[in-house]
This record gives structure tokens, sequence and C-alpha cells, in this order.
DNA sequence: GATTATGTGTCAATATATTTTCAGAGATTT
DNA sequence: AAATCTCTGAAAATATATTGACACATAATC
């Protein structure tokens, strides 16, 4: 495993070495990986206060990585920078990335970013917060059901504001048993509801129901939106194009997300409450797995 | 005409005071625009000696492009450094939306853009398009397996690598049935893990029993790197940090769909041709639908 | 719940870097 | 060609960085 490649760079060590690093180690290793190499390049005393750990701490990290001392690891990550910069042809422009500028992984995050840049910008505050007070209101039960693909999302929706709140279903993605969730649902009631194209007309029909019988709806949906807004107290359409075959959910995962995040800032701390209990709980699960 | 600038770099500094540098001052000036900004980043022993004058030449130097003495100028450098690094980053916050700075959603939209970046910049494209060859190796079996939380994007990416290619099972999240698959894994399959904090030690057990099966493991897990990453071959790191009580998954779901995306490539048209199987397949369903 | 192991920061020592001072080498002027 | 000026690097003085030793705290183990 420790290889030592002469050619390795000291993200690499960092990578190779992250397991046996400690956690004040670790604190620096990635102050150093999200500021790289500028993190590195200053002396110890600085790059530690930096990273808020004391300079033994540095020092006997770099030591860890296979450097000599601090200077020898300052070295390196001057001589790292010197190939980038002088090396012929800009030896693969790795200054952010070391990914070609065509390669998939870089048209890919391009689309994302713009992606959420344009989910973000047409969500309106206003209608943001006023999904989430309805999200954190625990008055009424909160149902959760996604389609074919978004079924994972509702799931990921469901074991979160399970950590949150009380009173959360997951509705299966097997329609046939929803008639059975419709009949207990009364006014008050949240449905949040994922469907991006290809719509399915189940969910529309479910939507349909459930709004005759007074739940509020959530909807989350991709730019083109689904038929189920016309049932929706509140739509959030994410972008979802990208250059593949299918649409990308990453966007919608941020909307939820951010709709989760804020739920649990509004119901704190009644939700430390739970995340306290429900630690517990799981500790308790990790003794009886011992015995097994 | 000292302007002092406060966004000139040293670069500019250099090319307005040249004309008052002496000879020596100028050996150092060049040295320094030919290896830049390496070339000023070392102590000033070395960084003089490199260029072949005196200390005291670099230092008389510094002070006169206006800096207070070495350790000032060096600094300046450092922070050029750093920008350049993380310029594309902030550049993107101009992501103007109504919402006011303070709301949660553009904290979090902060937070997961900066997640995004870090995590893409920390993937190697070679490890990456090796990954990728090995998820669209169809001889292998691949199995999917997830966390607690990470259940989700498990079942996310199973139903998405259903659609690209055969032979592809997903592991229920209850450990209790996973002996049973391992009995059937051999050398040539592909296992793909999630597993994000707090690791659970039935995933790292899973992952040992694969590997000495021979089974290829492909690990997608966060910053701090799972335990599991041992019996790794392919281990790729997400930044999931939030403002929030629980850790994002937002760059892990961006990976998973980078080499959902980048198999689908790699495998068109085969995959080309299942999509539309199945296209006419869930029409199928659809009108069977209409008759329940 | 006591005990050990591990990790962490404070402080002191040692080493290194930076600046200042100063004397000599070249260039320029008288 | 002598005198002066500017530039330069050697070396001392000063400041700062680096490392090692130690003690405390925290976590893991029995």
């Amino acid at each position: 495993m420790p290889l030592t490649n002469p050619t390795a760079t000291v993200r690499d060590l960092i990578r190779e070495h992250y397991a046996t690093l400690t956690q004040s180690e670790r604190k620096f290793a990635n102050s150093l990986l999200e500021n790289y190499p500028a993190g590195g390049l200053a002396s110890i005393t600085i790059v530690a206060e930096n990273a808020g750990v004391s300079t033994p701490t540095v020092a006997r990290m770099v030591q860890k990585l296979g450097f000599k001392g601090y200077p020898h690891f300052h070295k390196s990550l001057l001589k790292e920078l010197q190939a980038k910069v002088s090396g012929p042809t800009q030896r693969r422009e790795n200054w952010v990335s070391d990914a070609p500028e065509s390669h998939l992984l870089n048209r890919f995050s391009q689309a994302v970013t713009q992606n959420l840049s344009q989910t973000f910008s047409n969500v309106e505050t206003d209608r943001f917060d006023a999904a989430v007070r309805q999200l954190a209101n625990t008055d009424g039960r909160l149902y959760v059901v996604g389609g074919r693909i978004t079924r994972a999302l509702a799931d990921y929706a469901f074991t979160h504001f399970q950590a949150i709140r009380q009173r959360v279903t997951h509705m299966t993605s097997s329609s046939a048993t929803w008639p059975h969730y419709v009949l207990d649902m009364v006014e008050g009631d949240t449905l949040l509801m994922f469907d991006v194209r290809r719509y399915e007309t189940n969910l529309q029909n479910l939507a349909k129901l459930a709004a005759e019988r007074g739940v509020t709806i959530i909807l989350i949906t991709d730019q083109w939106a689904s038929p189920v807004t016309a049932h929706a107290s509140f739509t959030f359409n994410c972008w979802v194009e990208i250059p593949s075959a299918w649409d990308s959910n990453i966007s919608t995962m941020m909307l939820l997300e951010a709709l989760i995040a804020a739920t649990q800032e509004e119901k704190w701390p009644e939700t430390r409450d739970r995340y306290e209990r429900l630690d517990e709980l799981f500790d308790l699960t990790r003794l009886f797995r011992k015995f097994t």
C-alpha cells in the first residue's frame, strides 16, 4: 500500500495515508486539500494556525507522509508547483483538477453546476419558507412518495425526515397500496411528491385524490413540470439536463436536502433531542450486532 | 508612480519597478518571472541562491517593490496563488438571486458548490476511467450495496445500472442476507459500495469477505474515508459538509451519476438497445395499467 | 469504573531564516 | 588618476521557525 512512488504528489500521499491520520492531522490535511497547494507553502507556524492545529501536529503528520521534516515537505510541494507551471506544455494543467477539458467528468460537472444554479435561482424564498413551515408542522402526517426513478429520493427524504420529526410515512412505489394510505389522509396532512419525466399517471391520480381530501401537496419536479403541478400547493422545479441519455437528479437532491436542512432548523431544538435519542438507539443496535 | 494597487500582482509590481532595479536585482526578478510564483515561495536564502544573488539583494528588492520585508512579499505571493486556485469556484458565487445573503438557501448552495468542486478536483481521471471500465465489464456480476443513509444512493445506482447493463444485483440493506450474496461472488465480479460516516462495521466485514474472493471493490465514501478503503481497489472521496447536523450526499450523488454516465458512454450503443427495449416495456406496462 | 493507550497542545531547545551593518569592488565623475 | 558614488555580498545580530520532551486530556479496553 505505501508505495512512496517518487512521482506521487502530496495530495496522493495524503489520500494514501488518510486512514492512518489522527483527527487533528486530518483537520490539517483537509485544510491543505481545500486550498492546495497554497495551504502548505507558508511556514509551519502559519499553516498550523490556519488549520487550527498546533505546529507539532503538522510536523508529525508530514513525517507520517514520509517526509523528513516540514522543510522537506515544503520543498516537495514547491517542486510540484514548479513542475506544473514550468513543465512541458503545462503538464496536464492540473491546477484545479487534472481532468482534460474534454473529459466526461469535466463536461459533467459543468452541466451540473449550471443545473444547480438554474434551479437555485428559480426558488422563491417565500415559497420555500412556506413549504418548510408545512413540512415542520407535526399536527398532520407527512407522506412521502416518488416514481420509478425518484423512489430513491423519496427514500432518502423519508430517512431524514424520520430523524427530524414524528409521523412520517413512506408510501412504497407500488401504487397498488396507495389507496390504503389515501384512506387515512385528512386535512392538515402533507404529501411530499417527486415526479420527473416520464411523468407517471399514477402519481397524478394520487395527487388528485389527496388534494380532494385537503392534503397540502409539495411537489418536486423537473424544469418541464409534472402535471401534478395542478394539484400542488408548492411546486419546485429542478433543472436536470446533462450530457447523457437520462436526466440528472442532483439538483433535485439539492432542493430536497435544502428543504430537510431548513425544516431541521425550524424545529431545532426539538430535532436535537430526537437526534440524540436516535444516536443512543444506534449504539444499542450496534452492541446487539456484536453478538450475531 | 507607486500606485500600490491592492489587486496588483507581484508580477505587475516587478514590471512597474523594473526600471529602477539594479543589475543583481534584475537577475532575481528574471529568475522569479521565469518560474512564477514558485521561484519566490521558498525561503529568502534558497531563492537568492537559485537566482545566484545574495540574500540582502533579494531583501532590498522586495522592499523596493513596496513590501515591508521578505515575509510580507512571500505572503503576498501565496495569496495570489490561493486566489488563482479558488478563483473559478468563487466566481460561481455570482448566483445572484433575490435571496438575502443570510438565508439558508444561500448558505446551503455555497456549501454545496464548494463540496462539488472539492470532490471533483480530487478525482483522478485515470482512476475514474479504470473504475468505469470495471463497471462496464459484464463478464462479472455487479453488486451494489449501501448503508443506512446511502441505501437510497445504492438504490438509485441499481436502477440506473440495471438499465445500462445486465447482471446487476442490489444487495438489500439488511445485512443478514449478505452471506447469501457473498456465497455466489467470484473473481471478476464488482462490488459498488457506499459508506459514509458513521461507518458501518457490517460493510467493512462484507468488503473483507468480498476482497478475499477476488471481487473488485469500488468504494464511494466521504472526505474522511471509510475503513473499507483498505479493501477497495478504487476509492472516491466526496466532500459532504453542509451547515446542518447531518452530512450532505449531493457530491456523492454527483460522483455516482458521473460514473453512470461514463459507464453508459463506454457501453454505447449496446446500452442504446437496452434503453429502447426498456421503453417499449414501460409502454406496455402503462397500457396494462389502464385496465386496472 | 478503573486502566491503559493514544492523541494533543504547551513549552523549551535548537536550528534556520531575515535583517542590519559594514567593507570592498566597480563604475562614474571631476 | 583620484575621489566619489552606487552596488554587492560577507558576516553578525536579531527574529522566527522547527523540533523534541513532557504533561494533560480524551478515547478505547478490560
